[in-house]
Order: C-alpha cells, then structure tokens, then sequence
DNA sequence: ATTGGCAGTCGCATAAAGGGACTGCCAATT
DNA sequence: AATTGGCAGTCCCTTTATGCGACTGCCAAT
C-alpha cells in the first residue's frame, strides 16, 4: 500500500519533527540528499501517508507532523542500535558500580538513566521470589505490636508490624524467633511461604494462635517486599519539554507521583517482549496518551525481573532513548545477575 | 511611619492577590467593608504602602501587588491560628493513625500534608541520635565485602556496606557480630559512636585493623541513618499553579529533587522559632526565590526533631498552610514522641 | 510516475485604534 | 492635617485590519 519512499518520508518527517518541532514541509524533504525527486512528488507520497493516518497536518497549508501510529511505525521499523558514546559508557560504570546494595543500584541507576535521556526515568523493582532469607528479627514494640524485619540475601531489608491479640514477654518471642528462623533462613521467598504455612502445626495447642499471627505477619512482610515499588527520578524534564503537551503536564506529573498507573503499564509492557518494548501516546489509557514510555526488563537473577525505562513526549528521540534503556538494562542485569548468560558464557 | 489603616490595606491586598492573583485596586479595597474611607484616601495609603516596599505596582496604571516583603509583614502579623475543620481532622486521624512504622507513618503525613494544602508537602527525616540500638547484624556479600545492619528501638532499619582488605571466614564474623552487639546494644546512637570508638583497642592486635574497618563502617552507617533524608509529595501541584512563576517552575522542581537546597534551607529555617516558621520569595537563594515555604518542627523524642512543611508560589494561603503544617507537625510529634508534654499532661 | 506551476488556505506578525481600569495629583472641604 | 471628588494621564489589553510567508492541492504537461 505505501511504497517503501513513501516510509522513507514518513522517516525523515518523524525526525525532522523530533529535532525541531516544527510541522515538515514537502520542500524541505525533497530538499534532503537521497530523494532524487521533487517536492510535488514528495507531497504525492504524503498524501498516501496521510491517508494511512500516519501524519497528520495541523492546519491546512502546514507541513505534516506524524500521528501515533506514525511514531509506531517509526520504532517498528529501526533496526540498527545506536551504541552509547564511549564517554556515556564510562558514565554509567563510574556511576553505577561504586553502589553498595540494591536500594543504592537502583536508586543511582534512575538518576542516571534520566540525565541520561533527559527524559522522567523510571524503575520498578525487581521480584524478589528466588532471594534467599538470612534472618528473620522479631522486635517487639509494645504490649501488642510486633516488628517484623526480614533480611535477604540480594541485600534488602523489609519490615512490617503485626498487631497481636495478647501481650507476650521477650521469653515468647526469643523462642519464636528461634524457631522460625530456624525453619526459613537459606530458603528462597517462595519456599519461606510454604515452609511458614506448615510451622503453626508444630508448635504447642496454646501457642498456635500467637504463631499464625506472627506468621500471618511475616507473609504480608514477603508480600510488601514482593510488592512493586517505583523509583522515579527527572520529574523536572518534563516541564521541560512543557509545549509537547497540549493539556498542561499535571495530570501526567500526577500519574507518576500516583505510582499505579505507571506500576500497571509496566506489567502490561513486560510482556510484550524480551528486549526493549515501547507504547506511543493513544496506546496507553488517559493520563499518558499524551506522552511515549520506552522500557526494558532487568533480572537480578533467574526469574526476578524489574522494568527500566523513561516516559516523555511521543516528541522524543526513540533511537537515542531505545539505546540508553537497553544499554542501561543490560548493565543493570549484569551487575544484579552475575550468573547470567551474558556474564558466564559457558562455551562457544 | 505606616498607619493602622495602611495595615489593614496591605492585609486587604495580600487576601485579595491571594484569591484572585490579579493586581488590587483602591476602588476595590475602598468599597469593602470596614473601611469607611474613599478611594482617594486608600491611594495615599497605598502609595506610602509603597514607599515603604511593600506593595508594587505592575505597570504605572494598574493595581498592587504585595512584594516578599509585604508578604512578611502580612505573615508576621498573623496572630490568630485558624484551626483545621473538624472534617480535617478527622482525615488526619484516620490517615495516620493505622501507620507501622516510621517510613510508613512519613510517607502518609507527606501525602497528607500535601492534600490538606494543595501544595508540595516536604518532610526532612528526624535526627536519631537518641534512639536505642536493638541489634546489629554482619552481613558478609561476597569475600571481601561486609553489610552492616543496624536496628534500632525506633523501628527503623539501616544498612551500609563495608568494603574490607582481606577476606574473612564466618567464624570470625560471628565473633565479631557479638562482641559489637555486646557493646552497643542498648546504647542511643551517640552513645555507640563512642562506645565504638573504643572497641578496637580491647581486640587482638592482628583483628584490630579488622575491627577498625567494621567499626568505621558502622560510623558510616549511623552517619547515613543520621543524614538527612527528604520526602516529597505532591510536586505536581507546582505545576498546577504554573502562572505564579516568571520563569518555568523547571529549576523549582530540579531543586526539590536535587534535595540539598531545600535541606540546607530546613536547617536553617528550623533555627527561626520553636512554632512554624516561614520564608518568602528573595529571602531564599536562587532557585527557590520565587517561591515560599512554611514549615514546622515535630519531634520525635526529647531532642530528635525533624522538619515538615510545603512549598508553593509566594502568593499562598498562608494562614491555611501555616495552620495545616502547624496541626501536622504537632500530631506527629505526638505519634512518635508519647513522652511529650502534650500527650502526658501533669498537673493543671 | 513525475514534474513545474499556480491558485488557494491558513497562521502569524505588525500596526492602528478604541476602550477600560487604574493612578497621581490638585484644589476644595471638614 | 486628614480626607475627598474630580480629572488628566498612563498603560494594558482586545479588536480589527492588513500583508507576508509558507505550504498544500490540483492540474496539465512531460
């Protein structure tokens, strides 16, 4: 249907666009190297594009802008990746490997991959169900509430508090606390589940409620710890870039701040495919149809995977953008992952 | 040199900028009730009002607008504290009262604050140095690197990580482990600093650079505990409020999420008065001087204060958010310190 | 299929003009 | 000395008109 210079249009005007923001005339394509033709052909050529609603003109005797579905057909269609400059390279590993636990990895990885792209970045954290516990720390607070601190393996510290019916003395506690880590530490989260659902079986008739409390407890702190957490950094380079948006950029600044949409976008995202996945304005529901997500998975070890990535205007420079989140989730995985494939190539 | 009634015209430009952001005509405060003077007679007030720097006029025929300076004036002469609505209240009670922990009950009051205004709600973490230590626990990663875990009464969990010349078997982790714990637990924060400090001169004369390490870096960790941390919430309402900045209110937003600037600028504040205090538009450095900020002291024992307040352009409610921080500041300063005079009183 | 040419459309910048909202000042009043 | 009415003057903002410039769309020619 649109021949292959007319998705040659479609590229120069989707980036002409992104640098200047100005709606491409036919002249100032035609007037490109590598189009042999005139600027009435051109304008042919747009005319079909336009009929495909890839772009779009704004007003009558404008140049043409892309649409969403323009944009999208753009990403599809890279192919090469941009490498990082040697010089962001050496950023991102000074930046990065001098960090000292996930919490710090995460946290300086979001900074950079938003000065970065100049762009909001984004981090969810990884899943933690192959992790394993080093030690479970009972603390009571008063007569009727108890701390639950929960320490990993991969270097994190949770922690909930469980309300408790009766009041117990530290004799109660110290024995609990014994038993219990005597049954999870070295078990992976998910086994640290069903290990604590078998415990309240072994203990004492009189015991048995207390037990299922604390264990009822530990679980919702393996579920707050599973819960997903947002990192967010660069919020200001949204107001930035302020003319992309037609509404003002609050509802968007909102959305993050609200976490949850964003949270569920990721997931929605994680499945699209294995490298770096993208949704483009309208693909997305209402606070975001006006912006573009670019985001990549990062696993931190077998089956425990987080999504990197940075939200901006559907205005923005996807190959650069599409480079640094997979460059940045590769990073990230290696130094999350030593096991990886990519770390420990085993033959070839 | 400024009459009563001039005062009072200042009060009537300041509420009535406040609520309409438009420039503030004598005709408008004349035939407001209250003052049983003309409109000629509010223009002598007015142009000795801005003599004196307090109101400005935007161009030569228009109304006035308060200057930072007005803005002080208005707010140091604010005596009476508008209590919140019982509906307020409430919302506060029940948003903050089935908080766990210390991030937990922060992160809520952030949020709150930040509803409860309509303005970016900021809360600068308690200093610790009272608070007990409950455990410490060593962490080795890998063979030469050491996560330090301390948890202290106050329910929070803090962690660094220490990197070590030589590698190091479990048993003498282990040993180590107890001899610390032994010596600090119990201890409030500044107490172990120095009880730490003491530590490696008791140990063998081939573990003491070990000791030294490991003790160094638990320093560190209280030092991180110790370092001022910075909640945020609400910065889309920055935007929200867009027309209130000259420029864009980009290098705002850069400035909170930076942290230093407004951290610095807590310290300081929290010098000016036990109560809530305030700063106005130039009384801040670069990029916040076009904003203002309110905020207040809460304590979260004897001499453990944080800082909570809000940010938002100079032309605020100031009575609301000064009332707002004030209510919030001392309910938490009652959640987390029950042995304040306010909860436990004696005699009256 | 491609091209040059030309009429037509629309946005935008500039200018001119009018109206409206104030102030500042002065002379009169209390 | 403080207050007042009145009036001239200033400045902004909106409206209207005009012209220019940048494109497109289409058509007839190649």
């Amino acid at each position: 249907m649109v021949s292959d210079r007319a998705l040659e249009v479609l590229r120069v005007i989707v980036e002409d666009f992104i640098d200047s923001s100005e709606p491409v005339a036919s002249k100032a394509i035609a007037s490109r190297p590598g189009f042999g033709v005139s600027a009435a052909t051109i304008r042919n050529d747009m005319a079909l594009l336009e009929e495909e609603e890839l772009i779009a003109a704004p007003h009558t005797s404008a140049g043409r802008i892309p649409t969403d579905k323009g944009y999208r057909v753009f990403v599809d269609s890279l192919t090469e990746h941009r490498p990082l400059t040697t010089a962001q390279r050496s950023a991102v590993q000074r930046f990065l490997e001098q960090s000292v636990d996930l919490d710090d990895t995460l946290t300086r990885t979001v900074r950079l991959l938003s000065q970065l792209t100049n762009q909001v970045a984004l981090i969810r954290y990884p899943t933690f169900g192959q992790a394993r516990v080093r030690h479970v720390e009972l603390l009571p607070m008063d007569s009727d509430r108890l701390m639950v601190i929960l320490i990993t393996d991969s270097g994190h510290v949770d922690q909930s508090v469980v309300e408790l019916a009766d009041s117990l003395d530290d004799a109660i506690v110290g024995e609990l606390r014994a038993s219990i880590n005597e049954a999870v530490v070295g078990k992976s989260l998910d086994d640290t589940q069903t290990e604590l659902k078998a415990l309240p079986d072994t203990a004492g008739p009189q015991r048995r409620p207390l037990v299922e409390l604390v264990v009822d407890g530990i679980c919702r702190t393996l579920d707050a710890h599973r819960t997903d957490r947002l990192l967010v950094a660069g919020a200001a380079n949204l107001v930035k870039t302020e003319g992309d948006f037609t509404d003002s950029v609050y509802p968007v600044l909102e959305a993050i701040e609200e976490q949850v949409t964003v949270l569920k976008l990721f997931s929605e995202m994680s499945q699209d495919g294995p490298d770096v996945f993208s949704r483009i304005g309208r693909e997305m529901a209402a606070p975001l149809s006006e912006t573009a997500v670019v985001a990549g998975s990062y696993s931190s070890s077998d089956d425990e995977s987080g999504v990197v990535g940075v939200l901006g205007p559907t205005r923005m420079d996807y190959p650069a953008n599409m480079s640094a989140v997979r460059a940045v989730a590769r990073y990230l995985t290696r130094l999350l992952d030593p096991q990886s494939p990519s770390e420990a190539p085993r033959g070839s």
